[in-house]
Order: C-alpha cells, then sequence, then structure tokens
DNA sequence: ACAATAGTTTGCTATCTGGTGAACTATAGC
DNA sequence: GCTATAGTTCACCAGATAGCAAACTATTGT
C-alpha cells in the first residue's frame, strides 16, 4: 500500500487544503455529476471571476480537478484518483481505530470517575 | 443522514483544514493509536511548545480532538465521530461519482481523438 | 470588421497561518 | 519550601489566502 511516498504527505496538505474551503468543495460536489466549463461551475458564486478562478487553480494544484482549455473554453473534470487517496487517509486511519483491541480498557478508564466498582 | 445542517458546511471547513498540516495529521495518527498527554505527543516535533499547541488547539476547535487538563497534565483523544463525519463528506462523493450512469458515455468522449470508430 | 463572450493578468488589500522567544502559572516530587 | 515539570500567555514576524477592481487577450458569432 507504499507505493510512492516522496510526496505522499505534501499532497494530502494540498488536498485536505483544497477541500477546506465550501466554494471549492461545492465545485467537487457539482463535478462529480459531470465536467463544466469555468462560467458554468462560477455561476452559482457571488464573488468575481478572478477570485473563483484562484479556487480553481488551488483545486487543479491540488491534483483534485484537472482542466482543458478548447477554444475560449475551459472545461473542468473531477480527478477520482486524488479524491480517493485523500479519503484513503480518514479511511485508514478509521481502521486502526476500529481494529484496537484496548477500547474496552478505555471505556473502562474513561468511567472510572464514576463509582460502578469501588 | 441530514440532521442539522446549520454549521455543517463551517464544520467541514475546519476539521479539513486542520487535516491539511502534517504535524496536526501525525499527531491524530498517533491518538488513533491511543490517548496521549501533550508533551508525549510533541516530543517527535522539533517546534516549540508553543507552535505545537497551536496546533492542538486548531485540532480541537475543528472538533477533531478532545482535551481535559487534571492536574498539570492535559491528556488528549480522538473524537472518532468528526473523524467520521468528515470522511463521509468524500465517502458521499465517491458514491455519487461511482453511481453515476453517463460515465462510459464520458469515457467515450475522452477517448474520442483516437480514431477507434471513424 | 466588430461586438460579445470566456477567461486571464495585474496590483492592491485585509486577514489568517505557522512559526519564534521570553515571561509566566500551576502542579508534583523531594 | 524549593525545584523541576507541564503547560500557558504574550508580543512579534514572514509568508500564504481570499477577496476586489481594472485592464487585457483570445475566440466566436454576426
Amino acid at each position: 500500500m507504499v507505493f510512492h511516498m516522496e510526496n505522499y504527505s505534501a499532497s494530502l496538505d494540498s488536498s485536505f487544503h483544497a477541500l477546506s474551503d465550501p466554494t471549492r468543495r461545492a465545485v467537487l460536489a457539482r463535478l462529480v455529476l459531470g465536467n463544466a466549463p469555468v462560467k458554468e461551475l462560477a455561476e452559482p458564486f457571488e464573488m468575481g471571476l478572478p477570485s473563483f478562478m484562484k479556487h480553481l487553480k488551488v483545486l487543479e494544484e491540488s491534483g483534485l480537478i484537472e482542466t482543458e482549455k478548447k477554444g475560449r473554453v475551459r472545461t473542468c473534470r473531477l480527478n477520482s484518483k486524488q479524491l480517493a487517496a485523500t479519503e484513503a487517509w480518514l479511511a485508514e486511519q478509521r481502521a486502526i481505530w476500529e481494529g484496537r483491541t484496548d477500547r474496552l480498557a478505555e471505556y473502562v478508564e474513561a468511567n472510572q470517575s464514576k463509582g460502578s466498582l469501588s
């Protein structure tokens, strides 16, 4: 499962950072439904185009989306691999958490102040 | 699945932001293994305690961890619910992506420049 | 040709981020 | 009671972020 660790951490940095903004999450949620040009993506938001383009740039540099310009139209698409890779980090932590054998002991520890035994 | 949407987006903002830093992810990965006091958590990192405490604060304000001070020791523990809630957003996007019925059409579109048909 | 469209570039803000060192507080151990 | 320990608070800094308006470029439609 450890393929190319070189910049794995940096890649997670930028992906999670990209995901930390509601505008960018909304763009991703839109692209999950299908590709779209910049103008259509920008429409729901009140900010100016230059601001919006910055968000797209953050998404593209994180690898979560890819874009291609044809004529005067730039079309954006989701990169599901990067989305999956990001989810995988969280899934792995949850798997470790769920696999712990000492959670019962911890439950007892958390409740030891309540005199259920002594 | 939509329980209390009020600050759902803001909660994701802060969780993803907390996850976007390698120090904070390392702290989470440690806490997945079990609770720990601040000093033990801080040990692997070269930064000063004040800097490290800022990271802990970001994690705590995101809800990903909880802390409790007993005597002079502050113990930290993972909040698995917040971790799961964050993962859930990504899982939902993937589910939508995987459930799309038009991805074959898109595959064709992506490969139409290669003259496999015409 | 020329006007509208789609995006880009530039320069300017205010705020947030992640780090520092130094001084301080509160507990535990002897 | 003194000292070491564990954490906290403070003031400060450089760089990144997220927004804006205005001017600009490159297509497409007529």
